[in-house]
DNA sequence: TTGAAAGCGCTAACAC
DNA sequence: GTGTTAGCGCTTTCAA
């Protein structure tokens, strides 16, 4: 069944039925009932691939993310193709678990479909692969590290704004060894955060001890592993700072198998604001980084690049904010004589 | 640049470069290489959609999951999405959070995008919104509630081996009061998982209390209100048996505010084993569903389908085993008398 | 083995 | 306002 036999039925012409069914306002109203009503008696509906390939408009996006286990993703996700629906497009989703090999193969699936623009959120990992989609003048979105050129936005974070926040109130606190787990620092979204912590302890004179910043990998094991270390420290942090929630969930996990105790012994501020976050125990203060706002931020910008004509010969930005959000894993610093005090938490 | 391109530049006919590049064995190697040659320089490959159009075969299959924010599918996402890569398959996803609205706007869309096949992982909502797929013919794959048609695969649960598993697992710890927190029972999944636990019981001449057994909505919070009800029961249970792990981890969280211990003053069993059971505290001893092996099923179902050519009448069925997996929030039941007694744990 | 040509289902000029 | 028609880029007969 396709647009003939709709014709046919209505004895109109097809392009009456096409202008129908993509509601040009200057087809005649009772041309369009009748053909409304033949469409609905045979329930048909167009053929996508045959109107893109005639359009040369696919109406998918491509979406590229690093990692859809991991709890960040998820949302972003199911954010982006909520809108992507309001918006009739499509989204080709890959995940490239961290392998280049899979990051290739999926630009080249995309070509193939003709996406009409690629977000890419892998937050730093190989973007030389995209090197093909570049060529091609596909409009592209990154987090934070794409470069400026035509036709690829940026949503610059600032990490910060919440970092700052997250230093301070342990500060405030009376925090004064304060740790921090970084992830991976090949990456750059890593690297912007503990340089966030850096400038952020050095705003308020704290000095700056290397020895309480590891190296995790934003994995929960990672975690574990970073705080056995800082286990080792001596005097130990009284507050950690993580650069993901994964990590800060990690650092949880090994506390309490050491009897450790969240925020009594030490307090802890993650990065993300997974929702996870809120169910862990204690529920983790962390600085959030609204992945709902990142998803949409990032259809916008493609959607806004396809629309447009000339394209911005630096590319555009867009700007998220990151702030902190209280829960109960920070409380005041033991003091040195004292036993007593309490977190806001019911612990 | 189009295969015409090609063509001239390689000097063939159009017919050629089509047979080389889908690798027709007769094309004469010579132009084979001529061929290639040309592709290569100008980084040429076939658009997707005038082959879809051409060969009415879309390559494309649809995957509608509940909600790919529940930490049980991202698993399933990426499991598929690997093995569709592998087959040259592209996957639309969907998740329908829910709503029919959702549900049926994604059935339409992939109508529109002519999928050649359907997973639904929806584990029993409103499968009458997918008529419209049944109506085309398209192969469809359910896990547990497929009508028995042809071009419709089904992959049925083994709840009972799992769920028997769990609960002599706890009657050998001399648990005589199980209490079973299900899912919403008007899904057909959650409906299976309780009777599993009913049956599993009866086998073992253990009476059924009807106020042991909750009915939550396998979310975190959902467990958690669910646990609070069991406190309030007269003796209280001594094991807990969940639908799924969420709901699992929200007896922990409750049962750690209480200031009970797991499994110290309670055993607690999961079911689904999504990542996170193994990073709770304690590790969560829980029912394995192997997240990728459903996902295996699923996509060799529709694979075969598409293959086929005359489809089974009444479908195929596949079947996919559950079984127990100890960790550590499990433990002799609190004896009578007796305070000391130990898990397996650290603890 | 290769090429010419028809046509997949649709949109968009263009002519009326 | 509506119809005719020429393709979109490819695969696949059919003849040579």
């Amino acid at each position: 069944m396709d647009i003939r036999e709709i014709a046919k039925r209505a004895r109109v012409s097809t392009a009456t039925v096409s202008r129908t069914i993509n509601r040009v306002s200057t087809v005649d109203p009772r041309l369009a009932k009748r053909v409304w009503k033949v469409v609905d008696e045979l329930g048909y509906f167009p053929n996508t691939q045959a109107r893109a390939l005639v359009s040369g408009r696919s109406r998918i996006f491509g979406l590229i993310v690093s990692e859809i286990t991991n709890p960040f993703f998820p949302e972003i996700v199911q954010v982006f193709e909520n809108i992507a629906v309001q918006h009739n497009y499509e989204i080709l989703i890959t995940s490239t678990a961290h392998e280049p090999k899979r990051m290739e193969s999926s630009v080249r699936r995309m070509l193939e479909r003709r996406v009409e623009g690629v977000a890419v959120m892998t937050f730093g990992m190989e973007e030389s692969l995209l090197d093909d989609l570049k060529l091609r003048n596909v409009p592209l979105v990154f987090v934070d590290v794409g470069p400026a050129r035509p036709r690829v936005s940026n949503i610059r974070i600032d990490y910060l704004h919440g970092i700052r926040q997250a230093v301070q109130h342990l500060a405030a606190l009376r925090h004064q060894r304060i740790a921090f787990v970084s992830g991976p620092l090949h990456l750059k979204s890593a690297a912007a955060r503990k340089e966030g912590f850096v400038t952020s302890l050095k705003e308020i004179g704290v000095p700056i001890e290397s020895g309480l910043m590891v190296e995790g990998d934003h994995t929960i094991e990672g975690g574990m592993k970073a705080f056995a270390d800082l286990l080792n420290k001596n005097p130990r942090p009284t507050a950690v700072l993580c650069s993901n929630d994964m990590t800060a969930i990690g650092v949880m996990r090994k506390s309490y198998e050491e009897g450790i105790r969240i925020p009594d012994d030490f307090s802890l501020i993650g990065f993300d604001d997974i929702r996870l976050a809120q169910f862990v125990l204690p529920p983790l203060t962390t600085v959030q980084m609204s992945q709902a706002e990142l998803a949409r931020l990032a259809f916008q910008a493609l959607l806004k690049e396809v629309q447009r004509e000339a394209p911005a010969p630096q590319g555009t930005e867009y700007n998220l904010r990151t702030s902190l959000v209280l829960r109960q894993s920070t409380a005041l610093a033991p003091g040195p004589k004292s036993t007593a005090r309490k977190g806001r938490g019911k612990r």
